[in-house]
DNA sequence: GAAAATTAGATATGAAACATAACTATGCTT
DNA sequence: AAGCATAGTTATGTTTCATATCTAATTTTC
């Protein structure tokens, strides 16, 4: 059985607006509970002077000492140009070091300073906080269940790769 | 017990990228997984020229014959210059209209088409695979839990305005 | 071992998504 | 009627992200 193709046409005044179709959609709940994420996030980040990408920038460098700025574009989801503005902050706020790779100079190697891991350690806690604060009142179980979620629906982009 | 502050700073080659620590937000997980719905959702929709934006537009409008665009924007959660553009778009292609409302000349009532709303069904129906697609290893269950939680999110950000 | 192809990073440039200020036209309040 | 508020628009700027092209260095290939 199928429905009727559109709702009617008639003009009237719109008090309630109703997104109904839309709400059908996984993506669209996850773009809107993202946004308020983000929202709070860029707040959050607001005080270290820091914005989501540099912020996960600095993470993944403090992380993974020596690493490239490809390897950091790769795991950011970015292309190398737009990184490479990124890295300009964290370097020019001496946060983070480009190294010359002694065998291979066209290569830097990233490395945070005192200064950057520092700013990693309040920065991420910070952001423990606000997860803490924005999942108050999300069951441990369903976050888990959540998580594994995102985790399963990212992999199915390598697959497409065929 | 506290861990140690951070990994120690020597430069080795790195092989793996680790993403350890983004991997303890909820946050890090959505945003790599609504990546990957939304460069999937782009190609889903580039066969009807649309964008994510002119889409989640379109439906609403079809949805809501006669809604005004400060309603759309609000809707939409974007600034009203920004709409403008959109709507200039769908106008353009004949998908929608802005009639006047005969109560308040200011306004425009935003309407779909049979044009607009031949493309709201197809488009609809192409989202509506593309999820399938994407969400075909996710238990159905699985996706009621998480689109509960993305619903508890958005709910958050109302009551931070105190 | 030299020429050609590849790779790392940078520069230039543009598109898309978002925000703010200020404007026009209309409507509302008093 | 005067002053204020609202709907939509215009102008403008920022941020995020993409592509093409450049340089320097490395690797490949013959």
């Amino acid at each position: 059985m199928k429905k009727a193709i559109s709702p009617s046409q008639e003009t009237v005044e719109v008090t309630n607006v109703s997104d109904a179709t839309l709400r059908n959609f996984v993506g669209y709940h996850m773009k809107r509970a993202f946004n308020v994420i983000q929202d709070d996030l860029a707040k959050t980040l607001k005080p270290f002077e820091l914005r989501m990408l540099t912020y996960t920038a600095l993470v993944l460098i403090v992380d993974n000492p020596g690493m490239r700025q490809s390897q950091l574009a790769d795991a950011m989801n970015i292309e190398r140009p737009n990184l490479v503005v990124l890295i300009d902050e964290l370097e020019r706020r001496e946060l983070i070091v480009r190294d010359r790779v002694p065998t291979d100079r066209r290569a830097y190697a990233l490395k945070a300073t005192l200064a950057g891991r520092q700013l990693y350690e309040k920065s991420v806690q910070a952001v423990t906080s606000h997860e803490e604060r924005l999942l108050r009142e999300v069951e441990e179980d369903t976050i888990a269940t959540v998580i594994a979620a995102m985790k399963t629906i990212e992999k199915t982009k390598q697959k497409e790769r065929s």
